[in-house]
DNA sequence: GTCGGTTTTGGAACATTGTTCCGATTCTGG
DNA sequence: CCAGAATCGGAACAATGTTCCAAAACCGAC
């Protein structure tokens, strides 16, 4: 029973992906099935962590949150101690919006939300003062073309 | 009445992007009012666009999205119809999770999740058969450190 | 194929929540 | 301090989420 996902699950999830808002019955329809096998499907889901958080999505210019960095960085400590430390920071800072560890010559990428670009220097003198870094690259985004957190089944 | 936000109003934004299955009469009791106005607040927002479609989390790794890369994209060509072109490219294909046009050297970064590199090379010779590309660099995403999508109040 | 057991389904009943309405209250500008 | 407008809070209603259970579909063993 652990997690064979069949078609329409999938089709569950595109739902719930592209509006979570939609009711039982709606998306029932829309799957060919009725309410209770909908709702025992999407509770499995849940147990099981394919689904997650249920959110929604803000806008945020709208919020004056105009300034939008990814930040790349360089680091000469690979520790596990300093590693440590330097996730506690990001997971502590509300501005990273996104953190990936990486392959190659670029250890990490940070996607960074920020009120403006002075906002985003007080955030960047925090953690450089907070844990060593040895380079960081900074891209300034100018426009967010595309934004979507639902994945193509 | 355009769009300013109060103290209250952030707070039920905050509380809708932490979890926005909660019943209306629990965000209430949490921001100090009661269901109708904070009904109402939230019409209003949504009208505005500051509070924007309602969506699920679903766990990319559990659907076997094992690769996630974000591509550094640099072109020589800045006129209008091939930013058009490409613009139009990126918003078809599911796999860019996310897009954006950037100041400097570089000048796009893309969020691509798929479900192994050689889905990752299928859809990079895609694309760059459709527009031409002066330069591409992939940085392969190891870890997922943090990722939401709620903005700091 | 057929039988027994397990899982899934779909409809009905119930509980909770979303939505509307309206009188009372608070806020605002003069 | 007053009048007008906006907001609030409770009640009534409609819609939705959640549970329950019997019937149907599925599955493996024989």
């Amino acid at each position: 029973m652990a997690q064979g996902l069949d078609a329409i699950d999938r089709r569950i999830l595109g739902e719930l992906q592209a509006d979570a808002s939609q009711s039982l019955d709606t998306i029932a329809e829309k799957v060919g099935s009725s309410k209770t096998p909908v709702w025992n499907r999407i509770r499995k889901m849940r147990e099981a962590g394919v689904i997650g958080p249920q959110t929604v999505i803000v806008d945020a210019e709208k919020l004056g949150f105009d300034a939008c960095f990814f930040v790349l960085v360089r680091t000469s400590e690979h520790e596990a101690d300093w590693q440590a430390a330097f996730l506690r920071a990001l997971k502590a800072r509300p501005e990273v919006m996104e953190a990936h560890r990486l392959a190659g010559e670029i250890d990490y990428i940070l996607k960074v939300r920020v009120k403006n670009a002075r906002a985003y220097d007080a955030f960047y003198q925090a953690l450089i003062s907070e844990v060593k870094i040895f380079n960081v690259t900074a891209l300034l985004s100018m426009e967010e073309i595309k934004f979507t957190t639902a994945l193509p089944l």
